[in-house]
DNA sequence: CTGAAAGCGCTTACAG
DNA sequence: CTGAAAGCGCTTACAG
């Protein structure tokens, strides 16, 4: 009924747990006869390895685990990061822990602990706000952390990160460039570095041409909340003729606001990050893209690379961004 | 610079290991002095216990953990599921281990014996094409396996899934009912028994009515096979006035084809499967919806009333699933 | 080529 | 209230 153990197999194939041991663990030097043997009797018994109790003991005491802190494994983005480490960790024959946290800095707290108790090799953080310094032990201790899609506060960690001020900083001329003098920016919580970073960006922008900022909500998280700022701000006492909308379901909200007031093909927009059927939709919405594969791939090879015994500083590595016409941010305004 | 060990906090707090573990485990009964000496010296020497280790000893052995084997962790619906999962398994504070397969059959035992390795407490399996009779040793021994999406083969257990033929009778009676008598088909590959069971209640609906199928193209597995195949089809002999895409992919790909003919406000379409903005699309795009959070709910909560030690014999659970109306199936067949 | 002893970090089952 | 001994399932480090 229960799970045979190698001792179980050693019994049965009259040999001692060692030769077992050398067996599963294809050691060279056991005699074909013993191999035979000890192969018929894990057949027989169902036996499968207890590869934890292997960990405990072995040199190193890697556990062949790594793990995955992402703000919602269900959200495209997250999931494509998620997919992308799980390539690079399968060619290293590792597996993934993975948890989402939601903004939340107890719950980001919380599944650290958890996957350090269950003595993960690595760990993958995107960190929510707050400060990450709690995590120094785990560096102290040899454990690789790297941080994607955001940087942390109050630590210093390999970091995969995209040139958000850039990114939004072009999304903006790519207006102006189309005419428009009065561009409203939508973006995320404040209390998120890369929404500060974006919002910054915009600014750069105006400030470049010398235009004047148009109107700017900040702290809208959801798509609702996006519908309805963007008819207020559009019912405001300065109308913008684009819109900035800093984040996905900001974007998604945005565009269901222009639809319900029947201005998608009149006011321009650009968002950041891509999302899928976004060339599908009329007009086509014009995006500054991450590449989520590439920093999930990137974040997960950091951490086998420290694994492997690199040393030397944590190192920022930013990916860029590209921007993506489709339509909706190339509708010109008329003067 | 290596991870204090309990024996360390029991040498530096002057206690034995015994009192340390009695502290960790908050087992009541010890001086509050020496409650205080062991905390203040697990804070000094960042001591983390190790899970690991401690389900090895403990009565049960339990891991806390149990192992997901999904399609894809980034495909939406994959992803929906796993979410969903977290959600519950985070309620009975077990972490989830996750993995794709993508259709392939050896990925999906590799990561089912990678999983059982690491003594995960339970499995949810959305199983490839292919056997799942292996599985009979994890069963044995007392470990839960789940299937969901999908019916296992070779292997009886409890299993979460959708009602895929009377899905796919609904969406092309929708279809009917809105005049149609030329009706085509694309489904996935039909190695997948969804697929199979999708294009059964296609003929089901047909047959019922006395109509004869329209043009069926079967194994169509990507978004560009899809968009060639809707070009084939409607250059055909017998062009359908509505289409039944069963599934995901399956439907953008159509989609796209139907755009670039410019027909997609003259053929129909319903397809399986829902997908995020399928409601922004112009026409809205009509689907059969499942719902995979509480398909994900459901199969995680399977899997802890089985550790629970709810016995009786394996359920198959069906989930129904729902027809929403958008624009693209209610295109009326002019005559 | 093979195995007996010790130990990974922790808990169980006792004894005091 | 506290701890010494044994053991979870495996591997290391030896010895033969």
């Amino acid at each position: 009924m229960s799970r045979a153990t190698l001792r179980d197999v050693a019994l049965l194939a009259g040999v001692s747990p060692k030769t077992v041991s050398r067996v599963v663990n294809r050691e060279p030097g056991v005699t074909e006869a013993k191999v035979t043997a000890v192969t018929a009797a894990i057949e027989k018994l169902g036996y499968r390895p207890n590869f934890t109790a292997s960990s405990l003991r072995r040199a190193g005491g890697r556990t062949a685990t790594i793990g995955v802190v992402l703000e919602n494994v269900a959200n495209p983005f997250s999931s494509s990061l998620h997919r992308a480490m799980e390539d690079v960790a399968r060619e290293h024959g590792v597996s993934i822990l993975a948890g989402s946290v939601d903004e939340d800095p107890a719950r980001e707290r919380d599944l650290i602990n958890i996957f350090a108790g269950r003595q993960v090799d690595g760990l993958v953080v995107a960190p929510a706000s707050g400060n990450q310094g709690y995590l120094t032990t785990e560096l102290l201790a040899g454990t690789p952390v790297v941080f994607v899609d955001r940087p942390p506060v109050g630590i210093q960690a390999d970091t995969v990160v995209i040139d958000n001020r850039a990114g939004a900083r072009r999304a903006v001329e790519h207006l102006i460039a189309h005419g428009h003098h009065t561009i409203g920016y939508l973006g995320d919580l404040r209390s998120i570095a890369t929404a500060r970073d974006r919002l910054q960006g915009y600014r750069d922008a105006l400030a470049d041409q010398g235009i004047r900022p148009g109107p700017v909500v900040e702290d809208v998280h959801t798509e609702r909340e996006a519908e309805q700022a963007v008819h207020r701000m559009l019912a405001g006492s300065r109308p913008p003729t684009a819109l900035f909308t800093a984040q996905n379901l900001v974007t998604i909200g945005a565009i269901r606001a222009l639809r319900a007031l029947r201005r998608q093909h009149a006011v321009a927009l650009v968002g950041f990050d891509d999302f899928p059927l976004a060339d599908l939709l009329e007009p086509g919405v014009t995006v500054v893209a991450q590449d989520p594969t590439a920093m999930g791939r990137l974040a997960a090879s950091l951490v086998f690379r420290r694994l492997a015994g690199e040393s030397g500083e944590p190192a920022v590595h930013e990916i860029p961004t590209r921007l993506i016409p489709r339509g909706s941010g190339e509708i010109q305004n008329v003067v």
